[in-house]
DNA sequence: GCGATACATTGGCGGTTGTCGATGTACAAT
DNA sequence: ATTGTACATCGACAACCGCCAATGTATCGC
């Protein structure tokens, strides 16, 4: 715990290459590159991306994980804010948080 | 061992959104992004970008960490290919590779 | 109510990672 | 040759991570 949350603050610097990096924003940074550090999240993230909304139902088959596994890595996605997740009756639908990801992008410029 | 250069193969697929990413793409993208997912070396990234080449007896003081941890930092981000180390008499000196780093942020496009 | 479904959480297991002290290797100056 | 410097490697430790079986929670249909 205590830990979950901090990844989802705001980063500051534009780009890594251009400015100095703080150790704070360092550390948020860091959290969210590791979100990306696992093939089955990048996997996961592309089957979200490629259909816009998924459930996680359907996630288990083409992942080949198993329910407890693939609940991880939704909530590693969605914790560090890559991923947002609406649940709709009995169903967790998965959407990508295309802001984000831009911001993630923008600091490798 | 074995699994240092793994990382380096070239990336093939230009974005994660745009098309479905195949298990060992996904696997040599979670090698690069772990490289980044540590805030050790986001700042030595940084340092490094900053003064277009540095040697690792400069990188000690400013990130705090002892020398066998510096080498074993700039050893990540060289296996990852996201920076380049020349051996120049008794100095390494550390430049970005900002081609494998655009690569890097294609991805997340 | 009851059972079934979709998902979250817990606990535990191996494997990996960040860190540093100690040691090894290569180079340069004297 | 000897000494000092810059860096790499090794060994060990604690912390973390991916994984799954088991269990818990919420929701729907009957």
């Amino acid at each position: 715990m205590a830990k979950t949350k901090v990844a989802v603050s705001k980063e500051c610097c534009s780009s890594l290459l251009s400015a100095p990096l703080a150790e704070t924003d360092a550390i948020g940074l860091a959290h969210a590159f590791a979100a990306l550090a696992d093939p089955v999240r990048l996997r996961l993230l592309s089957l979200v991306a490629q259909a816009g909304e998924v459930c996680s139902c359907d996630l288990e088959r083409p992942l080949g994980k198993s329910q407890p596994t693939i609940s991880h890595h939704t909530k590693a996605l969605a914790d560090a804010g890559l991923i947002i997740g609406e649940k709709r009756g009995r169903w967790m639908w998965w959407t990508i948080a295309p802001d984000r990801i831009a911001s993630l992008r923008a600091v490798l410029a």
